[in-house]
RNA sequence: GCCGGAGUGGCGGAAUAGGCAGACGCGCACGACUCAAAAUCGUGUUCCCUUUGGGAAUGAGGGUUCGAUUCCCUCCUUCGGCACCA
């Protein structure tokens, strides 16, 4: 925020550390400019270079290795490259600034080691009934985990650098491991394993991998319910959900997981903590947070949802409460990220994270009062400034005790107390009637030297603009409602115009008017601006506000700006389950980071873990005490933990390099797979994972970590499973469909096709139990066509061509919707296919060469959706090399798929009368003349001659009488 | 209030460079097989009218067009987000 001058917390040593920091970033990169400039021009053409290679959706065949070194020593040397505008430019000296360090970091004293729990987790097995389904020819319960163990035996999903292949990363978002995996886990999985199977068909080196958001509420909350130290609990989970997945055949990378709850992870997580304190992005302040009283922690601004402001998570209403906290400096990218140029995501989502953030254009304008006080002020009316006849403080504004009259005081005070008491949902209820209390203060107008009396009211947020405004009555409704209960002056300043721009129907009276003009005008009343046009455009594309805006700069009073709602990201929490904030507080030198050699700060077991409201690591009796890293006096460590928000902003890159130890992921893998091609997951974390995600990529990209300015090319969300009566699915409600029944009944296969069936992908839709019956029997008949060797039944002649163009015609429509995401009619187009195929058999298709080729395409298209049986009959009934998921995806024979001839409908007079077949390369005359041949059409023209004869070619033939 | 999705048979849905509305499946009905049931197979299934046949219909109403589920306008319902944001 350009204009907010707000006022800083006290000046306690703590807080000092982090508010330099940005100033010595910004200072530093200005004067070091110069020098690396030549620096910067080198970095800036290959950063260019492989951005765009990177941001290119499908991906060339081969990118330049790495001739980079290490990635610590580059993340530690490395100066700053060539970013966009608006990024922080950051150099290493820069960072020296920042932390005071004179000597090398003393070694401080170690947290004490974690005693791995892991190897006493024995998982609760997961239980597999005995298969109830009798059908001896066709048993996925037996069939399905036989492939499942060979293909990892063969290591089939390995996904490994292939400099050959282009690649193609398919991320699909991790799930919390608080319990088993319910159907809504399969919607968003399966679809995308379908698509990364079939994209690796088509010759794509994939990667598809799976992992743990391991960390944070969701976790703990089911282990405290558990009565489990979450460290067990949490692992027990992942290993039930690890079964269940493969349970699903899903071609998940296991090799590649990435569990954020382990030390060799959030050491990582940790390590980019310390980058972003190190950048000045990562600082700490006293403010009004938000605060979730069930949870007992506070939570981010993103992570409080609905009307009444309730915690993301447990659905508790959150109140305010004033703590010290970590900050990410998130809004200094606030431009950026409403920038989705070169990524193709949902407008949905676009859309919900430009409202989120919140981007206002306008002015900010200095007053001062009678006095000398200054005031400033955010508008994005700058154009009815002449209209301003008092100006409204936010009860809690800094300035109201100084100006406030003593007559006044006593009204003033008791304003304010009220107004502290107060919930913010009471406060901030837009259907209140709204109250206020004048301070005896005035202030003047700077465009017009006017005298007008300042008010201070719980209607203007301290959290917002300046925390004070200039009150326009005349045109803004709030204004309005409050000078006419208070008896202010109402001055209209826009005056509307009638139809075509002529005089207005009714001229505005300020003291008659009955509600406030807040549209287009000419403005009256404004001195050497009266007669301007005003528009009803925003910011300066409005002529009148332009025009302002340019008079108020060269008057030096004023100046363009603009304000977002968005606000930086809260990270503190105040739980056991979370990464710990690296941070050291020494009475002498405040916050320093743990040294990056000694990362991770591991968290302790022995504490009693379950949330007071303070930290458990606070509690436990030796954790905190440390020593300063600086001067090696004793200092104590921050005891808060961190969001899990950011463990998962940076999964994806993690799962490049898993075990990797020299840094957060091997360069060379980045290299090799970023950015991410594909990203599926649900529309619920639109403005949170998925706005944190990027913010997180782009401070990254600025301190030379990643390259590109966007980790996700494509998103993709799905919809959600709702219960059978509509209603949402919930443990409490008791409706949930568990997966591994179904699997138990009907087999994986069958659970796949339906998941992709059932629903339009992006909607979802509610379960229907009845209707996967209908996919069981789909599968039950794929397997008899191919394995029941039927005799000719009909008399019909089995015609090849025929058979052929379906099978190619479908061939291409299933190519297109897997490609599109469209995956309910790739089942429905085979579902046809194996209809015409039913039927070919009849006519005695068997043993053709035609037929042969059907039965190869039909099982390579069913290959994604239902892995083990088109592995069964591929490999063990057509005698096929094994395995299908190793083979390409068919190519589609036009000439095969082309028609011979064709059916039209005839149209006369817009009604479907007749239809007449023509030959498909018929030309319009020719077309024309079959339909005016046809006996139908005839009898409806009784001799008469058409008015108008249309001819969509192979489309209709329509007719006007 | 503002922003954004979505409204098609009993149900999930299909069809949009404007061109046969209801593909595919569920459900339902009838039939075959069976002592019977299940499974399987076959036929039918938007609604209305007195049949041959005709009419109406894609949330409602209007418009553009030979032709609109698709494009435009005005509404309605519903889901989601934001909300005294200056």
């Amino acid at each position: 925020m350009t204009t907010t001058k707000k006022k800083e917390p006290k000046k306690k040593t703590r807080t000092k550390a982090p508010a330099k920091a940005v100033k010595a970033t910004k200072s530093t990169v200005v004067k070091k400019a110069t020098a690396k400039k030549s620096v910067a021009r080198k970095s800036a053409s290959k950063v260019k270079a492989v951005t765009s290679s990177a941001n290119r959706q499908t991906a060339t065949l081969k990118k330049p290795a790495s001739t980079r070194k290490t990635f610590v020593s580059k993340a530690r040397t490395r100066t700053k490259r060539a970013a966009p505008k608006n990024a922080v430019m950051i150099t290493s000296e820069s960072v020296k600034a920042v932390v005071p360090v004179k000597a090398a970091p003393k070694a401080i004293v170690p947290a004490p080691k974690f005693e791995k729990a892991l190897a006493e987790v024995k998982p609760e097995p997961v239980k597999m009934d005995a298969p109830e389904y009798e059908d001896h020819a066709f048993n996925p319960q037996v069939m399905e985990p036989g492939w499942q163990q060979k293909w990892e035996a063969d290591k089939l999903y390995r996904s490994v650098i292939d400099e050959r292949k282009p690649k193609h990363y398919a991320l699909t978002m991790l799930p919390y491991p608080s319990g088993d995996l319910h159907i809504g886990h399969w919607f968003s999985m399966i679809p995308p394993d379908a698509r990364a199977r079939f994209k690796r068909m088509q010759g794509y080196n994939v990667m598809f991998p799976m992992g743990f958001d391991a960390f944070g509420l969701n976790a703990e909350n089911a282990a405290i319910k558990d009565g489990i130290h979450p460290m067990k609990r949490t692992f027990q989970n992942i290993e039930r959900m690890r079964r269940q997945m493969r349970s699903m055949g899903t071609m998940f990378d296991w090799e590649r997981e990435a569990v954020s709850a382990d030390p060799e992870y959030y050491k990582w997580t940790q390590w980019f903590f310390v980058q972003l304190f190190k950048h000045g992005l990562a600082y700490r302040k006293m403010a009004a947070v938000d605060w979730c009283p069930k949870d007992n922690t506070t939570l981010a601004r993103e992570q409080v949802i609905g009307e009444n402001r309730v915690c993301e998570r447990c659905g508790t209403p959150v109140v305010k409460k004033n703590l010290e906290q970590w900050f990410f400096k998130a809004t200094q990218y606030a431009d950026e990220l409403l920038n989705f140029d070169g990524i193709d995501w949902p407008e949905r989502v676009k859309t919900l994270q430009t409202n989120w953030i919140g981007r206002s254009e306008g002015a900010s304008v200095v007053f001062h009062t009678e006095k000398g006080d200054l005031i400033e002020i955010f508008t994005t009316r700058p154009d009815t400034l002449w209209g301003a006849t008092f100006m409204v403080f936010s009860p809690e504004h800094p300035l109201v005790d100084a100006i406030t009259s003593p007559e006044q005081k006593a009204a003033v005070d008791e304003y304010k107390l009220q107004a502290a008491r107060q919930s913010d949902i009471e406060r901030e209820a837009t259907d209140k009637e709204k109250t206020g209390v004048f301070t005896g203060a005035f202030a003047i107008n700077p465009v017009n030297e006017e005298r007008i009396p300042i008010w201070i009211a719980d209607y203007v947020l301290m959290s917002y603009g300046t925390g004070a405004i200039m009150a326009v009555p005349a045109h803004d409704e709030r204004d309005f409602e409050f000078a006419r209960k208070y008896g202010l002056k109402v001055i209209p300043v826009i005056q509307p115009v009638g139809v075509d721009g002529g005089p207005p129907v009714q001229e505005l009276n300020g003291e008659t008017m009955e509600a406030a003009h807040e549209h287009e005008g000419i403005m009256i009343n404004s001195g050497l601006f009266n007669g301007t046009r005003a528009t009803n455009d925003k910011g300066i594309k409005n002529p009148a506000i332009k025009a302002v805006i340019e008079w108020l700069e060269e008057r030096g009073i004023g100046k363009r700006s603009v304000n977002y709602r968005y606000r930086d990201w809260l990270i503190s929490r105040q739980r056991y389950w979370g990464a710990p904030i690296p941070m050291i507080y020494c009475n002498v030198h405040g916050w320093n980071p743990v040294p990056e050699d000694q990362l991770p700060v591991l968290l302790p077991e022995d504490v009693e873990w379950k949330p007071t409201g303070e930290s458990p690591l606070k509690l436990h009796p030796t954790w905190k005490n440390t020593t300063c890293p600086i001067c090696g006096e004793p200092a104590t460590r921050e005891t808060d933990t961190m969001d899990t928000f950011m463990c998962s902003s940076w999964y994806h890159l993690r799962y490049l390099s898993p075990h990797y130890d020299k840094g957060p992921f091997d360069e060379t893998e980045y290299n090799y797979w970023m950015p991410v091609d594909t990203y599926t997951g649900g529309i619920e974390h639109a403005t949170m994972h998925l706005l944190y995600t990027r913010f997180f990529h782009k401070a990254l990209r600025d301190m030379g970590i990643t390259e590109g300015n966007e980790p996700m090319m494509q998103l993709r969300n799905q919809g959600m499973v709702l219960a059978e009566d509509h209603s949402k699915m919930s443990k409490s409600r008791g409706n949930v469909v568990a997966p591994d029944d179904l699997v138990n009944k009907y087999g994986a296969d069958t659970v796949r096709a339906y998941l992709m069936f059932f629903a339009r992908w992006e909607m979802g839709a509610p379960w229907d139990a009845q209707g996967i019956e209908g996919t069981s029997r789909w599968m039950r008949r794929i397997w008899t066509l191919f394995t029941d060797p039927a005799q000719p039944r009909t008399g019909s002649a089995f015609d090849g061509r025929q058979l052929r163009r379906k099978v190619h015609q479908t061939l291409r429509k299933v190519t297109h919707d897997y490609e599109s995401f469209e995956f309910n009619t790739i089942i429905s187009s085979l579902m046809e296919l194996m209809n015409e195929m039913y039927k070919a058999r009849e006519a005695g298709a068997v043993g053709s060469p035609a037929w042969a080729e059907a039965q190869a395409i039909y099982l390579l298209m069913l290959a994604p959706v239902a892995p083990h049986i088109a592995e069964e009959l591929w490999t063990n009934h057509l005698g096929k090399p094994y395995s299908i998921h190793q083979q390409s995806w068919p190519h589609v024979d036009e000439a095969a798929a082309k028609e011979d001839s064709i059916e039209l409908p005839v149209q006369i007079n817009g009604k479907v009368r007749d239809r007449i077949t023509v030959p498909a390369e018929s030309s319009e005359e020719e077309i024309k003349a079959a339909a005016l041949a046809s006996e139908t059409v005839r009898k409806y023209l009784d001799g008469r001659e058409p008015k108008k004869v249309i001819v969509a070619k192979g489309r209709l033939v329509s007719l006007v009488l």
